[in-house]
DNA sequence: CGTCAGGTTGAGTTATATCAAATTAAGTGG
DNA sequence: CCACTTAATTTGATATAACTCAACCTGACG
């Protein structure tokens, strides 16, 4: 029965997770308690569509646990994934009032809302949060970039492979100490939503993931559990540079 | 004999045709002043590549006119433009030392250079240059989402039109009086180029812009003077939704 | 045990890429 | 001003990666 479930969690910001990471990491003590004074928490249900594009928006928020989507559709249903929203990632622009894209759960889903026209006015009076927003900005623009050479020259098996690390390696930043040796992650995506973030069919998708399997690429343990038993080998079926594209 | 031209322009900034829509567009005439003293002119010939990726960078810039692009090369040669920058663009990233895409200059070039360090330290003690820049940055945010669609999602006709449109667009908006009726532009990219934006092989591009001639959808002088006798038309061979995607 | 959403696999089609040749445009130096 | 060169573009013929349509699995859940 999916509806949309109101209640109510409150932590202190001082013990939330996601703390050091998101729109608040450069908050001191006292900018904490007025950002404190503004949140609320909010908990949506896997598949649920948070936001419609069009809709007004009258809040912004960070991802508190879960994840979430940000979906383009053309007119004749064509849909095209265009952001994939993580633990403290940001959602919603300061100075706009109506949303771009849909925004949907594609987990159970806790947000950390802030009322958008106070936010506005603690963005000004308070630089450190502008200022972090501008840094995840950039490195949201920066993966952007990557994704745009992924959809427009990578081919299928690469942008396969490339999702895979990408997953990989987010997924062990996530965790406290990195594993050595082999990988192992849950796909939080169907075979359509990877579609979706590929631009390619659910059915090639599915065929490339055989594919890989095949070639021992990867490991599957069901339709979600996947195994790398080699990073090198799949950042070589990806197409990346070499390097672990380290920046700065 | 395409050598890099070191002519120390020198404007004040009140005269500068950028001064409102740049990241200094929000400064007031003190803040002004004390960009002005870390600025300095360069200028470009076109074709001529002002950085390479992982070049280190030391300084960020605006493009002042002209038009330069960012792209991203695979190691086999596979190119994706990723950035279109024109006139009052930014072009670098505070915080980071190394550039991490290619920046070519497709027409002469003037950029309005500010040393790096100094740069960081004045969006430390000047707000207005950080809320420009974030303000800007989410544009640019969006703008690569509509692109992230484009290319996973459109045919290359739509690809092409879109385009198109999107040139007409930015060019209708620099002229000072928005001209009715038929929209008269020269396209500031060769069919190569314009292949590398839109994930297309450049006899794609030449294909579809033929077909494009043919249907009636634009009219042809040359090859790169374009005349779009109806921008409804256009928009609807891009598939874009038929409002002109108005965000507030 | 039946149902249903998610996933896989197969056969045939098609849009775009690739390879190749011809055409146009813009110099450039004699 | 005229050959000659060269880069950009167009057009043609063919190949192929990915799409489409369709059937068939698989596992979870009532």
């Amino acid at each position: 029965m999916p509806m949309q479930d109101m209640h109510l969690v409150h932590h202190e910001c001082g013990d939330c997770p996601i703390r050091h990471r998101a729109v608040c990491a450069r908050c001191e003590a006292d900018e904490l308690q007025r950002l404190e004074q503004i949140k609320y928490y909010r908990t949506y249900q896997a598949g649920q569509t948070l936001i419609w594009s069009g809709d007004r928006m009258d809040f912004v928020a960070s991802v508190v646990s879960g994840i979430a989507t940000l979906t383009q559709t053309m007119e004749d249903g064509r849909r095209q994934m265009v952001g994939l929203l993580l633990p403290s990632d940001f959602v919603g622009r300061p100075g706009r009032s109506t949303a771009a894209y849909d925004v949907t759960a594609t987990t159970d889903l806790v947000m950390c809302c802030f009322r958008k026209k106070p936010f506005e006015e603690l963005m000004v009076s308070t630089p450190h949060i502008g200022q972090r927003l501008l840094e995840m900005t950039l490195d949201e623009l920066d993966a952007a970039r990557e994704w745009m050479l992924l959809l427009g020259r990578k081919t299928a098996r690469e942008k396969i492979a490339s999702l895979l690390a990408i997953i990989a390696r987010r997924d062990a930043s996530l965790r406290v100490k990195a594993a050595k040796g082999a990988l192992v992650f849950d796909l939080p995506l169907t075979r359509e939503e990877m579609a979706d973030y590929l631009g390619l069919t659910l059915e090639t998708v599915s065929r490339q993931m055989s594919a890989l399997k095949r070639d021992g690429v990867i490991l599957l343990d069901g339709k979600r559990h996947v195994t790398i038993p080699d990073l090198d080998r799949l950042l070589e079926e990806a197409g990346d540079d070499s390097d672990g594209g380290v920046l700065d």
